[in-house]
RNA sequence: CGGGGCAUGGCGCAGUCUGGUAGCGCAUCUGCUUUGGGAGCAGAGGGUCGCAGGUUCAAAUCCUGCUGCCCCGACCA
């Protein structure tokens, strides 16, 4: 393309409304606009690298045998209410009427319109498994879209949806998405971490999420340094201790402390770690009553899996300032568990803990030298708080670390949540109505963009994964306007390159040196070429990569092979 | 949805407290000089100061209401 064909605006200052850096980078380069709240328009620089992605997407969905369909954003109300999400879904749900008073929905996925396709189109077993993709736009009236096309509410998404006679199939549909998932990512040059995930909402028996590791990113990720585990950390297992808990060394004491209400206040009081405190939260109970969980004071209660426990109330929540009265006699902050006549779990970490510091149930008042089994009785022992770094990973290979991550695909084993309340069956070999099982797969695609920014940029800009980047290379005239050797030279490569069938983006304008540099590194191709009557005279280019510090010589006369040779590797 | 902030030319901002000619940088256009890392000089165009009311001789500025956007917390590709 040449460039004085078409006039990008790149910009110095970063907008104000940016805050990330792929959302920066963006503006300025001139990749997308916001039209409103979390809605873009792609420009033909960030539509190339948009193409790209979708383009890895389809060839290895097509390689993984799944089948490219296209299907509408606008759908009926009537499907969704036929699956019961037209009531279980919330606001973010995009619901419109058309001139006839009839109710709409602008999809903010496609299982309803999958289900339906699949249950007029699969009428026997031997059609089966089938997996249906699209790449498509979606809507999700998301209450805080930010980070650009990180969190938009219109974005472009890539579903996919297999059906299977049973449930050995779904395995099957599933692994070979996940491969083609880990192909895909692989391929686009993205660090990532395939991550076991909550099924949730959703239901069904496996699902995982893959995440882009970035700081920016919006979700705690537990990874082990040892093997491949990695886990949200919501779910992530806090494995017991291996030590044996020490013997009991000192006696039991009250202590004094004021005003110490807080694991850190205390800490400074009593001049202990908090790793020698034990953290007495109350939760609400089945029952009415409440339920006492005990971490040590360095850790945190995890709710997800707290409120799993039997005898806790369902949807889990602390109890309030009356409750906590009346179970313990005082209030929060000076919480323990000796005497408390609830139900006690202790996190296994608390449970090995020795000589340590609780709350008295009394204002102002703390016990020291507590020990279980001679001072209260031994608890309930339970997995109740989250991972932290170094933990030992529960896949037993290595330490967790916790890191951040982007999550651009999304993977699940459904069962039958949809092709049973929309009655999607098919023919079995008896000839027996059959309700098939469905795995569904999904990837963010306009969100991988912002997040292969998120992993490859400097200072100066984007750095595209070769894969990804919307030119190869750039061709840099250096004052064409002076030398007709420069100009005729670029011309001359620029449809030599062509010809290759290399992408070639050629900076004809007619802009100073510093602008044409300063634009190619912005806009981050791989491999800039300056032509210059410098080196020409010497029958030499410039050559960069876009990593690199420094130029290297290349021979004019073989600039195609030379190029060629660096695509390859 | 709760909390905070912002709205002034295409972009980034000042001016608002203390009412009185709408300003700066970038970008754009013209001319000249320049040209190996976002040029210099001279000139030009472009804003009903988010919208609607109100107060006032006079409102970007004060008051009221609305709208849009951004940021912080519970959801998701």
């Amino acid at each position: 393309m040449r460039l004085s064909l078409y006039p990008i605006n790149t910009v110095k200052e970063t907008p104000s409304e940016a805050e990330v850096i792929s959302h920066q980078l963006m503006l300025r380069a001139g990749l997308i606009r916001r039209v409103a709240a979390g809605i873009y328009t792609w420009l033909p620089m960030g539509l190339r690298t948009l193409r790209k992605v979708e383009q890895i997407i389809r060839e290895e969905m097509d390689r993984a045998g799944a089948m490219e369909v296209l299907m509408p954003a606008v759908q009926p109300a009537e499907l969704w209410q036929e699956s019961g999400r037209w009531e279980q879904y919330g606001p973010e749900l995009l619901r419109l009427k058309d001139r006839h008073d009839r109710s709409f929905v602008i999809g903010p996925t496609h299982e309803e319109v999958i289900t339906a396709t699949a249950r007029a189109e699969l009428k026997s077993y031997r059609q089966l498994p089938a997996n249906f993709y699209q790449i498509q736009v979606k809507f999700r009236d998301e209450v805080r879209p930010r980070f650009g096309v990180m969190r938009g509410r219109e974005f472009i998404m890539k579903d996919a949806y297999s059906f299977h006679l049973d449930q050995a199939s779904l395995a099957e549909g599933y692994a070979a998405m996940r491969a083609a998932y880990v192909r895909m990512f692989t391929r686009m040059g993205l660090q990532f971490r395939a991550v076991q995930a909550d099924t949730g909402s959703i239901g069904g028996n496996a699902s995982e999420e893959f995440q882009v590791l970035a700081n920016s990113g919006e979700d705690a990720i537990a990874a082990s340094d040892g093997d491949e585990y990695a886990a949200n950390v919501e779910l992530a297992a806090a494995l017991p201790p291996t030590h044996a808990r020490a013997a009991a060394s000192q006696p039991l004491a009250e202590a004094h402390t004021p005003n110490a209400k807080s694991i850190e206040q205390l800490c400074g009081a009593l001049k202990v770690s908090p790793a020698q405190c034990l953290k007495t939260l109350l939760v609400a109970g089945q029952d009415g009553g409440v339920v006492a969980l005990l971490v040590r004071g360095d850790h945190e209660l995890n709710a997800v899996k707290a409120g799993k426990l039997p005898g806790v109330a369902s949807p889990f929540r602390m109890a309030n300032a009356a409750e906590v009265q009346a179970a313990a006699g005082c209030e929060p902050g000076f919480i323990g568990p000796r005497g408390l006549k609830c139900p006690v779990y202790a996190d296994h970490s608390a449970l090995a803990l020795a000589n340590f510091v609780c709350g008295a149930n009394r204002l102002d008042t703390h016990l020291t030298g507590v020990n279980w089994g001679r001072d209260l009785p031994e608890p309930t022992a339970a997995d109740l708080r989250n991972v932290v770094d170094g933990d030992p990973s529960p896949s037993g290979q290595g330490r967790l670390k916790i890191v951040r991550g982007i999550e651009v695909g999304h993977i699940f084993q459904l069962g039958r949540k949809y092709s049973e309340a929309m009655n999607a069956t098919v023919l079995d070999e008896s000839g027996k109505a059959s309700t098939m099982l469905m795995g569904c797969y999904g990837i963010g695609v306009t969100r991988i963009v912002a997040a292969a920014i998120e992993q490859n940029h400097d200072d100066r800009g984007i750095i595209w994964p070769a894969p990804l980047a919307p030119f190869q290379v750039v061709l840099v005239p250096m004052n064409a306007h002076k030398s007709e050797l420069v100009r005729d030279t670029a011309e001359r490569l620029y449809a030599e390159f062509i010809a290759a069938g290399i992408e070639v983006l050629y900076d004809d304008r007619d802009a100073r040196p510093g602008v044409k540099l300063a634009d190619a590194e912005l806009l981050g191709i791989p491999h800039r070429i300056v032509i210059g009557e410098r080196g020409l005279a010497n029958g030499q280019l410039e050559y960069r990569a876009r990593r690199a510090a420094d130029n290297e010589d290349m021979p004019l006369a073989k600039a195609v092979a030379f190029i060629r040779a660096r695509l390859n590797t």
